[in-house]
DNA sequence: CGCCATTATTGACGCAACGTCAGACACTGC
DNA sequence: GCAGTGTCTGACGTTGCGTCAATAATGGCG
């Protein structure tokens, strides 16, 4: 038998059946809900039985994980990418928020699962390796927007208050947009309630909390919303093109 | 027999008995986590058997329906108190943050039981009956702080541009609202992550969405921590003594 | 090529939890 | 006391998680 590389066939193999029961749990997860999505049903899906399922991921809970951990990996390379924006600290926030957008749009059943996945009850139940995967893509995420924050108070755009570390602030915008992202996905009848473009409305108040901390420029001094299609257009032809944003 | 008012002495059993199940499955879905609270235990808890339980909640799902709707609709009833207060516009819209903030600390199970009812798969086993009761109270919390911004909007202590209705602002809010709250319960690790008091930097947030909107008196007018120990100690002194605020 | 050791795969099984329902039970009016 | 009405019960059918003994595939070696 030959290999190529390190690996060999037969890890490959493994490697792309571990993929493919991801594809088909996120599936199962959107489509049918925590409850619906069963292991039995996983296995019929993969065509492989419930024990080579349970090969990968030893419970229901670490196949959920796992799902959490791939997806955040994908988000923090996509903040990465925004982060690398070339224009003024605001406006490489902004395109941060862009790719919090696209990134919800691809892959919908994230935040579901990150939901369940965080419950104390479930969340015992995974191993550490497993947790620390998707721990280590927060940390990520974090480190990225912390260095937007550091540049803007270096560049001067941005002058805290003494008792408002940057991670307050992070934490705000970060508060803002997974809250709205659980709301739109939850409540169905927001248009009744007044809010037509919840999505919009999620856009304006994140540049509001920039505003309310002075972050410079201001909304009236710029407009962001020309940024955001510039970052979509520029930073992310096909993820936009994919999730019908163009 | 002799009856009280319109309720028989079984009418008003049954009603204590549904008290006592909710207060049970409100425990015990703390402790345990939905997949631990099992109808059988609920069923022991309570020393009632499980067919007296169904009788109640024809499901579990609509047990936890009962959940949500119970703790609805305390929250719009400390709501209504909150925006009671004597005060400023913004002070009012403070004080409905206090009432938030008290309301999770006296009832950490109703966003978990919300999030949990909310995904499609589970609501669509809740009767539209416990379904309305508790949109109804979500609607009514909207109208109240609803209220706030439009009195606001009359004493000239805010001016929104074209472009955002009221209900989007207060949707900002709320969204930061509950990602805070969400993110609170489910991220030990925030300490680590260089946010010591998620709670005090949740409200030093939503303050600057409100300074961002341009609501007078802004922060550095106004000491909205000293509103906010106010209403704790005139509006809701024993909802902070119980939970430990003051 | 044929044989055996090792590894991978399978699906029937044990167990736990949801929801049901036939029968036991309690209460009321006569 | 007794019939009738409404309430309560817990054993049972079903479904889904996770296990494991049996089976199949793989690969090294004479």
């Amino acid at each position: 038998m030959t290999t190529t590389g390190t690996t060999t066939r037969k890890q490959r193999e493994i490697e792309a059946r571990e993929q493919l029961i991801l594809d088909i749990a996120a599936r199962m997860l959107l489509e049918r809900g925590y409850l619906g999505m069963t292991m039995d049903l996983v296995a019929d899906a993969t065509e492989y039985s419930k024990g080579t399922i349970y090969n990968h991921f030893s419970s229901k809970e670490e196949l959920l994980a796992g799902l959490v951990a791939h997806t955040g990996m994908m988000r923090q390379e996509m903040f990465r990418r925004a982060a690398a924006f070339s224009g003024r600290p605001r406006e490489r926030m902004t395109a941060i928020g862009a790719a919090i957008d696209l990134f919800v749009a691809l892959h919908p059943e994230h935040f579901r699962a990150e939901q369940i996945v965080m419950a104390d009850s479930i969340r015992h139940k995974v191993s550490p390796e497993r947790q620390h995967a998707f721990v280590a893509a927060e940390q990520g995420c974090m480190e990225i927007v912390g260095g937007i924050v550091t540049d803007a108070l270096r560049a001067g755009d941005l002058t805290l208050p003494d008792e408002v570390a940057p991670p307050a602030l992070i934490f705000g915008l970060w508060t803002m947009s997974y809250g709205g992202h659980s709301i739109i996905e939850g409540k169905p009848t927001l248009a009744e309630m007044g809010i037509p473009d919840p999505h919009g409305a999620l856009r304006r108040n994140q540049q509001a909390v920039m505003d309310g901390f002075g972050w410079a420029p201001l909304t009236h001094e710029w407009d962001y919303e020309n940024t955001r299609a510039w970052v979509l257009q520029e930073v992310f032809p096909d993820e936009a093109r994919d999730a019908g944003f163009i």
